[in-house]
DNA sequence: AAATGCATGTAACGCGTTACATGATTTT
DNA sequence: AAAATCATGTAACGCGTTACATGCATTT
């Protein structure tokens, strides 16, 4: 098995959830787990295989008439022993890659106006998250507390809310003191002009 | 020019603060921008010539008796020009990818002293991190205030905090819940163990 | 008639990491 | 004497994305 790679068993532990297909498990990780975890077909499709050959799917073909084949996935024993195995194994950390934040930390070679825009988009997206997130508790996952799976599911959920809160938080700060910045430049650039008056 | 790799402009960036050398450039991204963004020397050496060759920053090469000869590169007018001319594209979005949180997602499949711990190393890490980036912030920003850069560092110190204090917040909660969890397997264990005493 | 959706997959490419090579200097 | 630091860089590899190919069914 490859050393760092977690796609093999992220696609193992959503299979926990039911059988399905290569397709199913892109909508899947498009709609469901899309904040948490990305993964595209060129990605899907090849890993299924390989966890087949090694035993720790089983694979089911489904013929239609029309439609092409469905493969369907299923995880067998061995392979809920290996994703066991994996999710006691502690996680792995984040490569840090924040390109808003690195565009603010060079906010010197830009301009304010810029950087406003770009704190403004991110309130935007965030606040919209953050409502999307207490949807999904509340509608989705409190009125499904029967199932196992449920309090871990609210758990990210609730990661999730926490985390747009702080972003939210920190824009207004952040908003506060661009202005702040803007204001300093503008009566700076006020006092040139006054010089350059009383010269001219 | 890629379609989407920012690590040119990274380095252009990081050059704006002063000319650096390839080694100086990654001690910089490992010790200053580190939690922010991540670059390997596999990609620094390569990327700088790349810059070179468009013109976009100059090569100038210091000779030494013994060691080896540093290559020290600043950024020109026209690098400083597309420097500028990305910082105003917006943002692109993180690629979401947090093993913590699928692994606490797939919390059904693991057992809850793993999770626990796993909540809990998280608790010392953001712990330690949000004492660092208060550390940065008072010692080494607001010291400094007098530099151009010093407002958009403090910005992006007091949103790591932020986060931190968000994460710490969400794992106590988390914690508290998780414990829940394992009292009712517990006591439903007993209930089991009852039973079949009572049977044997 | 054209576009979109279902459903499979592959090929090519690029980004990024890791490991290695080199070699002198300083520290332990 | 061994290890670590300074400082350059390259080669190989793997992960992951994007774009493409296929082909029927359904919607516009």
């Amino acid at each position: 098995m490859p050393r760092t790679s977690s796609t093999a068993y992220a696609l193992l532990g959503l299979l926990t959830i039911e059988p399905m297909s290569g397709y199913d498990l892109a909508l899947v990780v498009r709609t469901s787990v899309g904040h948490i975890w990305s993964e595209s077909y060129g990605q899907i499709y090849p890993t299924l295989r390989k966890l087949a050959v090694r035993g720790l799917v089983n694979r089911k073909t489904e013929r239609h008439r029309s439609k092409p084949d469905r493969h369907v996935y299923s995880i067998t024993t061995k392979g809920r022993k290996e994703l066991t195995a994996w999710l006691a194994v502690p996680p792995q950390p984040e490569i840090p890659r924040n390109e808003m934040l690195l565009k603010l930390f060079l906010g010197a070679q830009a301009s304010i106006d810029v950087l406003v825009a770009n704190v403004e988009r991110m309130v935007q997206e965030h606040g919209a998250l953050l409502q999307k997130f207490k949807r999904i508790e509340h509608d989705e996952i409190d009125k499904n507390l029967q199932y196992p799976d449920a309090p871990f599911w609210k758990m990210t959920a609730r990661y999730g809310q926490t985390e747009m809160e702080a972003h939210l938080k920190w824009a207004e700060e952040t908003l506060e003191a661009l202005r702040k910045i803007a204001k300093q430049q503008n009566s700076s650039l006020e006092a040139r002009k006054e010089k350059n008056y009383a010269r001219g």
